[in-house]
DNA sequence: ATGATTTTTTGATGTAGATCAAAGGGAATG
DNA sequence: CATTCCCTTTGATCTACATCAAAAAATCAT
């Protein structure tokens, strides 16, 4: 699954290669504002992203974003609206920027390239789904375990406060989950 | 945001129109077995069904399909592999069945629907990330909630334990939401 | 109808994980 | 080196919901 991934990402970058800008962020540098019309997507070369929006206060993680990777607002992009998204760069980053508009007006003179793009969302649908059923079935450590396979570098880069929100629980009770095994 | 759905069903059937075929069902008819290769979407134009399949022996709900609503054994379709879902008519149904094989087919010869495919994706996706976030952030009660006003015909079509669990609750949970509000 | 399933309700009890509160530990700042 | 700030850990308590069990209600079949 995750070498599709990889697979996925080279042909996105070869297919949109000649819009694709190459941008570099600091470790804690803001890529993208939230409550701002989302227009990017950024496919992660190297490094760390993350997005995360606020619910009552709190920042929880959306989405964590490693090489191969994606990350953009897709609130934003999908139901034009402003987005609720932030993504920040959690490393030192590189990562190639798509302009969403740029891509609609490619995809409008290429059509043939729709398919890849039907390709990247079947990808973050699938993904989902599995978070989905993650929260419904899993419990805490459960999750945690799946987490660390998925995500194996991931575990000494990022806080455990981001991991824990990303996860569905409080920082407390990922603490407690680590002790534990 | 409802009626951006029934926009969107009736651009598929007039873009796929050629490939699709009207097909009814009796109230309780499997519209589709699990553990097969699930090789169509069904359009709903009347009636009701359900996609569920089994979580350590328990049925789980996965999708309600109401009239413009789609419904297929979508994991199957996007992975290539037998799908875990069954498809039941709740109500005696008419639908639309689309052969995924067709609508590839299809869209290889005339890219330019390739979009109205991510489209309908795109609805998938941005309704699973409302699931996604209910389940994240709701309790037993304001999922009930939300869920009427999703889905106001469900109420008194669908059983309290096919509710109970496409909403992540048991239904005794979901018997003593209902009767305290 | 009458009995037999199936579905829904109600009650009693148990538990995972949230919440609240505070103490350690590291890393950065002057 | 001390100080500040942030991140993580630990403990005590609370609560939403699951689980188990059984009664009640509704649906179905003979």
């Amino acid at each position: 699954m995750d070498y599709l991934l990889e697979a996925l990402t080279k042909q996105l970058i070869s297919v949109f290669g000649s819009i694709l800008s190459p941008v570099s962020y600091k470790k804690g540098a803001v890529v993208q504002e939230g409550n701002s019309l989302g227009d990017s997507l950024f496919i992660v070369q190297s490094g760390l992203l993350r997005s995360y929006y606020f619910q009552n206060g709190t920042d929880i993680t959306a989405h964590f974003a490693v090489p191969f990777g994606i990350v953009g607002a897709v609130d934003s992009i999908l139901k034009q609206q402003r987005s609720i998204y932030w993504i920040e760069a959690l490393q030192c980053s590189e990562v190639l920027q798509l302009y969403y508009g740029q891509m609609e007006a490619f995809l409008e003179d290429n059509p043939e390239y729709e398919r890849v793009a039907r390709q990247v969302l079947q990808m973050l649908y699938l993904d989902l789904v599995e978070r989905f059923e993650g929260l419904m079935f899993l419990n805490a450590q459960e999750r945690y375990m799946h987490f660390c396979r998925r995500y194996p570098d991931l575990i000494q880069n990022a806080s455990l406060g981001h991991i824990a929100s990303y996860l569905g629980m409080t920082q407390e009770t990922l603490s407690r989950v680590r002790r534990s095994k």
